[in-house]
DNA sequence: CCCCCCAAACTACGAGCCGTAGCTTATGGA
DNA sequence: TCCATAAGCTACGGCTCGTAGTTTGGGGGG
């Protein structure tokens, strides 16, 4: 009964971790309990269920995603931006795989963190936006857009939806600057 | 234990409509036995899997769509018939919301008519790029977009990614002509 | 027309999952 | 030093999927 020092944020690193690894749904509380070495009970003393954990994963994983397109923006204008946040958001899809999968599970969402997590990401992608000359309703349908296009592309490219031997990134790129395109036409 | 004279399709159809009412995670095989008036083993004469049989419910569902798509498409051009086939994707997806999450399963299919399916509705989206003059790579690139827009926008429409006031059919059509333009742009 | 065999439905069960109840004990603060 | 808090535990209930083996209904062959 050695204690482990176990916090909520040790519990949500290893439940990423094994949702990286093996995907969302092997974040069970046995697995994150096996893996912590400690008895799945125990998780309870941290956790409030097994929905909120993956919640919290979601929303760890919406902050660094804010934080890494944030940067990636900086000193960007335009297609150069958009093309930078996009392929920010992309390349995190790829490397957390399960972290991101999390991050789609938004339906009756009550934890905070994810929703400021969503916020952050939004307020990056309407920032790059006004430089697009998008206001009210427009910014609204731009950022809608955006978000449409990279997530559906991440989401269909993770779900092994391109079966084709042709290069998902310059699909991908190919995918940013089409809506671009549209971008500018809406904008002026 | 009077026959219940079941089959496949009518296992399936049970499956979606529950799915549709009450989301895919609810399909069990309990539910979907009681639904049936009959004890849950008794479905493992007809379905190999709660797997196989969320994977029938979108086999059934791309068949439909690229039906529909397809009839949609009929005797329009450009973006006129991009429009028809994304509204009635959306419109598909929102009267199916069960049904087309099944479609998103992708990993693993080993299923041929959900591999029929997809491909049908890959198959409407190709005839309909061709009246924008894209050919070889940029076909595949173009319904790649496409295909990423139209089923990212409609997976946070129904994940409830849209909390904003602002009318999510106007930001589609938004979404869709805004593409359209980058389409056209590189088609010529 | 009858009978027989196939398959559809059943009962019973095992393993794995989540989550709760209640106990023990380690540990930090008074 | 002691004690209250909380972290870990064991034990359990209810749910899930799926298998094994049994019963029986009903359509096809004689």
């Amino acid at each position: 009964m050695a204690r482990r020092g176990l916090t909520h944020d040790l519990v949500v690193e290893a439940a990423t971790r094994i949702a990286d690894a093996r995907g969302l749904d092997a974040v069970t509380v046995a697995a994150v309990a096996a893996d912590l070495g400690v008895r799945p009970p125990s998780l309870y003393n941290h956790v409030g269920s097994v929905d909120a954990l993956r919640q919290a994963i979601g929303a760890a994983a919406l902050l660094e995603l804010a934080a890494a397109m944030s940067i990636a923006a900086a000193g960007l204008a335009h297609d150069d931006a958009l093309l930078a946040i996009a392929r920010t958001q992309r390349a995190y899809a790829l490397r957390h795989p399960g972290a991101y999968a999390a991050t789609g599970r938004i339906v009756g969402v009550k934890d905070e963190h994810f929703l400021a997590g969503g916020a952050a990401v939004v307020d990056v992608l309407l920032a790059v936006l006004r430089g697009y000359g998008l206001t009210g309703e427009e910014a609204i349908h731009g950022a809608r857009a955006v978000r449409s296009a990279v997530h559906g592309f991440v989401s269909l490219e993770l779900a092994g939806g391109y079966a084709m031997a042709l290069d998902p990134e310059a699909s991908f790129d190919w995918t940013v600057r089409a809506l671009a395109a549209g971008l500018r036409a809406a904008g002026s």
